[in-house]
DNA sequence: TGTACATCAGTGAACGCGCGTTCACTGATGTAC
DNA sequence: TGTACATCAGTGAACGCGCGTTCACTGATGTAC
């Protein structure tokens, strides 16, 4: 590799590190060229040769986000045993958290409030946002393989039958078969975990809320038997 | 009253009439002074006699949105029968949804990404924010009076224990009793519904997600289960 | 290997913009006597 | 009821600020022959 290809990957790697840094101090907000430009020790307008306009800053920290989010979910999924189906629930949901705790800036970039104005290109950001979901989907699948159904009544399942086709489209095209009523109560889970998530990120529940980590575990399991049902044991 | 009184009287109403619509436009960042001041036809200075910075501006939307949510829920769960648990739970859930639809912006400042740099004067948003919260807890402790109890198992009950006691404590200020298991259910069942409405409102499901009138009647009804256990019926 | 030209990263100055906030002011409304 | 003074809503001009983006430029790196 050539200097110049050298020296900008170095660059674009400062500017995406730079970028974080200013992201976790202020926000969304806190991005700006000139600002990024300071950090940077360079002038605003050089940041032009990386960027055509500051949306395509945020857009980079978006898809970073996600893909950061994906792998670390991922990753604890992957270290709990196949069979072990709601340990790797467990392992996802509580994956998520730890992400939020840990990025609680990133974590507002994509699920909190949309940046006004803009739009995040859907080819950058939609695949690296659905990998979680795909991990999903795949357990679903899994424990519907092994016998294992929600029961959560006739009611439930016709509003699965009803609400859940976009959501099994989209399954379909990472090659899963999965019914409405599982694929409803995974997503259901996957909002309850979301909903107990963002009350603590962004302090919903007032001063006086949770003790988040021992009740996240009464989440988790409120979850977990969405999808499985009631253990058995 | 005087004159002088009426009048002050009709322009806070202008100008929060005016602020609601250009956060419906904007967001919480196309609320500026000046750009207040523009659409009430007065120079912006002039508002420097109604609020003393851009943040009180901000408050006082905070403040309305939640009292306006809470209004709404108040409302629609009033309307259904006091001996019909579950009729009040989805009354409250459809209630939360409905207003989320009806005014993104507003759902948007209260429960989305803080804004960044401000910080909510605690007296003027607390109470109208846990309003909601407190139903829900009258709820509970009505359903524990009929006998029902969630039916989430031990390990549920131990998280609860350990985690819901600042809830409780917060309960009790309210005159409301409730074990640390409905209570914490409560909040889940609650914390889904928000999971669900926000995925709605900020698009976490990318464009092929749920058909959300449909599966969010499946939500509530997730929800249900965690507060009151499976119907008997 | 050496030379001539092309590419590209970053500079420096400048642009126009909208923002929040201040200040001294005018004129209408309210109050005390 | 009339007059003198105080209060208050809104004006108009001005401040300093940080922003995104443009443009012509310099000097180093890469490429063709």
């Amino acid at each position: 590799m050539g200097k110049r290809a050298e020296h900008r990957e170095t660059t674009e790697r400062a500017i995406l590190d730079a970028s974080l840094r200013l992201l976790a101090e202020g926000g969304a907000t806190g991005l700006t060229v000139r600002g990024l430009a300071r950090e940077l020790g360079m002038v605003p307008s050089g940041l032009y040769r990386y960027a055509a306009h500051r949306d395509e800053l945020l857009t980079l920290l978006i898809a970073h986000a996600h893909g950061d989010l994906a792998d670390h979910v991922r990753a604890a999924h992957d270290r709990v045993d196949v069979g072990d189906l709601r340990g790797r629930w467990r392992a996802i949901a509580h994956a998520i958290r730890e992400w939020s705790l840990e990025h609680p800036q990133e974590f507002a970039l994509i699920f909190g409030t949309p940046v006004p104005g803009y739009h995040a290109p859907p080819e950058r950001t939609e695949e690296p946002g659905t990998r979680v979901l795909v991990l999903l989907a795949r357990l679903g699948s899994d424990a519907e393989a092994a016998g294992l159904r929600p029961v959560l009544g006739e009611r439930f399942d016709a509003a699965a039958g009803a609400g859940a086709a976009p959501a099994l489209a989209f399954i379909a095209q990472a090659g899963l078969v999965l019914t409405p009523t599982t694929a409803l109560a995974g997503i259901s889970a996957w909002q309850l975990v979301m909903g107990s998530v963002l009350s603590e990120q962004f302090g919903y529940l007032g001063h006086e809320g949770l003790d988040f980590d021992p009740a996240f575990d009464g989440v988790v399991l409120a979850g977990e038997q969405l999808i499985f049902g009631a253990q058995a044991s």
